[in-house]
DNA sequence: AACATCCGCAACCGCCTAGTG
DNA sequence: GCACTAGGCGGTTGCGGATGT
């Protein structure tokens, strides 16, 4: 690699910052009918002045249909403290785990809010005790199994009972030991050198783990979806109701109901063949960033600007805050 | 009310890896 | 096997809103 690495764009051509409503639906647009084969050439094709992987991530991040929105439950709190315990900063991977979650925003999460509620907790119990942090690998049902040091298992082995178990003798050591077997669903391999009755115990608490991270999964699934046709001013009513509880909400038509009573109807939306409709986070709104359809090189009969959901109103005053 | 500080999060940066010729 | 490209990932940054004084 002498010649070092080409720029994936030029810098000086592209926009950079936040994006905009007409960007975002540029964007939407475009993958809707086309998709996303080529990241790099999209940009140009959607008429749009920002890097390919700008787009990528905003799309990943915030314009994926599929994206679930709104706080963390405590559920998935949860989840991500043992999945971070057991495979450490692998925020897709933990992502996968999560639907409806990007990487991103489980960093986020874990970098704001976790990181340090896990550092508080520790403190408050016996610091400092190294067999008592270690010991909540060993009883994962106990609260106290999500504190644990801020290193996810960076060793290569793991002491249980005063014992050192090498449980993988990866020598980049990290989390791949246990990453690996929350994705086969198996403690450990085989060929693994571990002691016999200490694995057969590790392998039952651990199993007991991946069934609770499983059964927290389905909890999650069984959250309400917000369905796209609710609209911006949905999420900016729901985002107003501070108490609001997913959880507790019932039907999809109750909320449904209470935003058609609260704003009377909205929008005009047609019906997407693909369901694809998407619904950017959040939006600042430019008043003189007007959305041009001719920005979009492609014919316009390819795309199917129809479908897209298109907020009654937006103004900077009712933008949600994230 | 005004200012300072803190905090959360969207976006960027740069490295790594997989795929392709 | 090498060179190169593009996508993916994790770390970091900077802006803007929230909170404190």
């Amino acid at each position: 690699m002498g010649k070092g690495r080409a720029p994936c764009c030029d810098k000086t051509q592209v926009k950079r910052g936040p994006w905009s409503p007409a960007e975002d639906l540029k964007l939407i647009a475009f993958v809707q009918k086309f998709g996303h084969e080529n990241w790099r050439s999209l940009p140009k094709q959607a008429g749009l002045q920002r890097c390919g992987k700008s787009c990528r991530l905003r799309w990943i991040n915030y314009l994926r249909p599929d994206l679930k929105r709104g706080n963390f439950t405590v559920d998935e709190e949860e989840t991500i403290i043992k999945l971070h315990k057991a495979m450490g900063n692998k925020w897709s991977k933990i992502a996968s785990y999560l639907p409806g979650r990007t990487d991103n925003e489980i960093k986020n999460v874990w970098n704001t809010h976790l990181k340090k509620k896990l550092v508080i907790k520790s403190s408050d119990s016996t610091s400092g005790d190294e067999s008592k942090l270690e010991s909540s690998i060993t009883s994962p049902s106990s609260s106290e199994s999500i504190l644990s040091n801020e290193a996810p298992i960076r060793e290569s082995e793991k002491q249980v009972s005063n014992k050192h178990v090498i449980v993988n003798g990866d020598p980049k050591g990290s989390s791949n030991s246990l990453s690996y077997s929350i994705e086969s669903n198996k403690i450990l391999n085989s060929s693994e050198i571990v002691d016999n009755k200490i694995e057969q115990h590790l392998s039952s608490l651990e199993s007991y783990d991946i069934d609770k991270i499983l059964e927290d999964v389905e909890n999650l699934n069984n959250l309400i979806e917000i369905p796209w046709e609710s609209d911006y001013d949905l999420w900016n009513f729901i985002d107003n109701i501070g108490s609001y509880d997913q959880s507790n909400v019932g039907e999809e038509s109750v909320i449904q109901d209470v935003v058609e009573n609260e704003f009377g109807e909205v929008g005009e939306i047609k019906e997407s063949k693909n369901k694809e409709e998407v619904l950017p986070k959040n939006y600042e709104v430019d008043p003189h960033d007007a959305f041009d359809f001719n920005d979009i090189i492609m014919p316009d009969s390819e795309l199917d600007f129809g479908s897209i959901q298109l907020w009654s109103s937006f103004s900077e005053n009712n933008s949600p805050k994230v």
